[in-house]
This record gives C-alpha cells, structure tokens and sequence, in this order.
DNA sequence: TACCAGGTTAGCG
DNA sequence: CGCTAACATGGT
C-alpha cells in the first residue's frame, strides 16, 4: 500500500491504470445508495475502523487520490485504517494493463479498455455485507434490491446526522444474529431471504463462516464449494462474493441475467447467449474474468 | 395481464 | 444425478 501521511488529510496513490470520474460512475448508480454518497465530485463515506467511526471525504488528485475528514481528525491508527480500506476498494494493489492487453484482443470487451479506462472493479471489504447484498438481489429487479437494502441499513445499521448529510454503516452481523424472520419480513423480504441472512449471520457470528478462513482456502473451487454449504448461497452468490469481496480474478458470475442482458447488447443478438456459448466467449478472458464481467455491469449504465 | 428481475432450495422421478 | 415449482414483489 502507497499513501501518504499529511495529519489532517492523507493522500492514496494509485496507479497509472486508475480514474476516478469511471469510479464515479460506479459508485453513483443508484439513487438509494445509503452507504456512501456522491456529491461535487466527491465521494463522502463512514467508515468504521477499530478505535473510531470516522466520515471521510475522498477526491481526486494529480496521481492518487486525497482524503479527508470533516467531522473530526482521526488517530495515526485510524489514519492508516482508512488508507487500507481505500486501497482495497478500489483494488488499487492490482495491475490491470494485462486486462486491457487481453480486452484489446476481444471482439466484445475491445471497446470498454478505451470507454472505461481507468474503471478499478469497486470492491464490498466486508464479508457480511456482500453477503447479504448478493442475497437480496437475487431474483428480483435492482431497482427493488436497493430498496430492501436501504430499508435493511436504516432499519439495523448505525447514523451519523451532521450537516453533510446522513451517513450509515452497514449493519453488523452481530446484530442481524438477533433477529427473527419477522423482523426482516416486515422491510418486505421473502420469508426464505430473511431465513438466509440471519443464518448468516449466525455462521458468521460463531466463527464457522469468516473473511479470514476464505482468504486463507486455497483453490478457486474448494472456496466455492465451501460457500455453497450455507443455505442461500449458490453458484451466483458464491461467484459473487469471490469476485467482490474476496477479489477473485477468475471468478465469474455465470449466471448472472445482467451480464447476459450486457452480452446481448454488446453482440447485438437477438436473443440471451446461452450458458455454453458465455462458457465459450470467456477462453479469451481468462484471469480476468471478474474485470469482464464488472466491465459488462457497467456497460449497462449508459 | 403476463413476464421478467444481479437465484436458490426442496422435492420429485 | 437432473428438472422444476415455489418463493415475494416491483417494474414494464
């Protein structure tokens, strides 16, 4: 990790292959995002390190970007938190020119190394929270997923109110082992999701399920099977968290009706590629099937 | 109105 | 094993 320590705002350097407007982009999907906000070219975000709950402000520079803090300073700890989330959330440690080399060779991915340049496949650190998010949009439209989520959040998590707004963290799962299938039922989850989440958290809670455990699993599928032992977690869910939370390269949400959507559209078909056919499409891709897949989200946001 | 959504599970043959 | 109904509800 390259950042640099300047007290009251500190400055994370990124990498040649890095622009912030494309993460913008992103981050600015949808207007019931709760997590964090986008405003004046700024991402404002809380984020909870261990000593402290601290609002950071993160915006462009010359050749990183500057964060800084306008409710109060954090410790040197805190500081070095920050700095460490932020380099995981933009995956700021890979070089993804190799991407761009494999892109530049494929009929569908050629046009995005050009049109989203300097795009970093945005990640979701918290285990439970990519859980959790991958559940709650399964099989239904994304618009209603991020509903559920908010009302999840500002039902369970944690606010700060100040004058730049309200900002929340995502419930923990501490929290979440508390509930009852009822609780959630009432925010219009389906019965099973609710099942699944408190489950979870449950799992998460006793230790059977951690971020630490999968990061230290070795083997793409050996992770992948161990995931989908818990209820609520299949091919899609376990492709997705590998790919966002565990960051992956391979890993690619087979499945996913976005990606077929993004595939149509590219290959102008009139008709949803078939699983074999997608299975096909990514031999060109391969080690950075996650990079395509993320880069085909995006293709659906214009 | 019917069908589709960032799918998964339990139950059946 | 592979196949499928059921799940809950919003968007079009």
């Amino acid at each position: 990790m390259e950042w640099i320590d300047h007290k009251t705002s500190i400055e994370v350097c990124t990498p040649k292959e890095f622009n912030f407007e494309e993460c913008l982009v992103y981050l600015d999907r949808s207007e019931l995002e709760t997590l964090h906000q986008v405003k004046d070219g700024c991402i404002y975000k809380l984020l909870n390190t261990k000593d402290e709950s601290i609002l950071v402000r993160i915006r462009s520079m010359y050749d990183g970007v500057q964060v800084d803090f306008p409710l109060n300073q954090p410790s040197i700890n805190c500081r070095e938190e920050v700095a460490s989330y932020i380099w995981e959330w933009f995956d700021l440690e890979r070089n993804i020119s190799p991407f761009y080399d494999v892109a530049k060779q494929d009929r569908i991915l050629q046009k995005f190394s050009n049109k989203y340049y300097g795009l970093r496949m945005i990640g979701i650190p918290d285990l439970f929270e990519a859980l959790t998010w991958a559940i709650i949009g399964q099989q239904i439209n994304l618009t209603f997923a991020y509903t559920l989520k908010k009302r999840f959040i500002e039902q369970f998590g944690k606010c700060i109110n100040c004058e730049y707004g309200d900002f929340w963290l995502f419930p923990t799962y501490q929290t979440i082992t508390t509930l009852e299938v009822g609780d959630l039922r009432k925010l219009q989850f389906s019965v099973r999701k609710a099942e699944y989440i408190i489950e979870i958290a449950k799992n998460m809670s006793n230790g059977n399920l951690t971020k630490e455990m999968l990061l230290q699993m070795q083997g793409y599928e050996q992770i992948k099977k161990f995931l989908m032992k818990f209820r609520g977690i299949g091919a899609w869910t376990a492709d997705y968290v590998m790919m966002r939370c565990l960051r992956h390269s391979s890993a690619f949400p087979l499945t996913d009706v976005g990606i077929h959507n993004a595939l149509k559209l590219q290959l102008e078909l009139d008709h949803k590629p078939s699983i074999i056919e997608i299975k096909e499409m990514m031999e060109k891709w391969k080690g950075w099937e996650a990079y395509s897949a993320f880069y085909l989200w995006r293709s659906l946001y214009e």
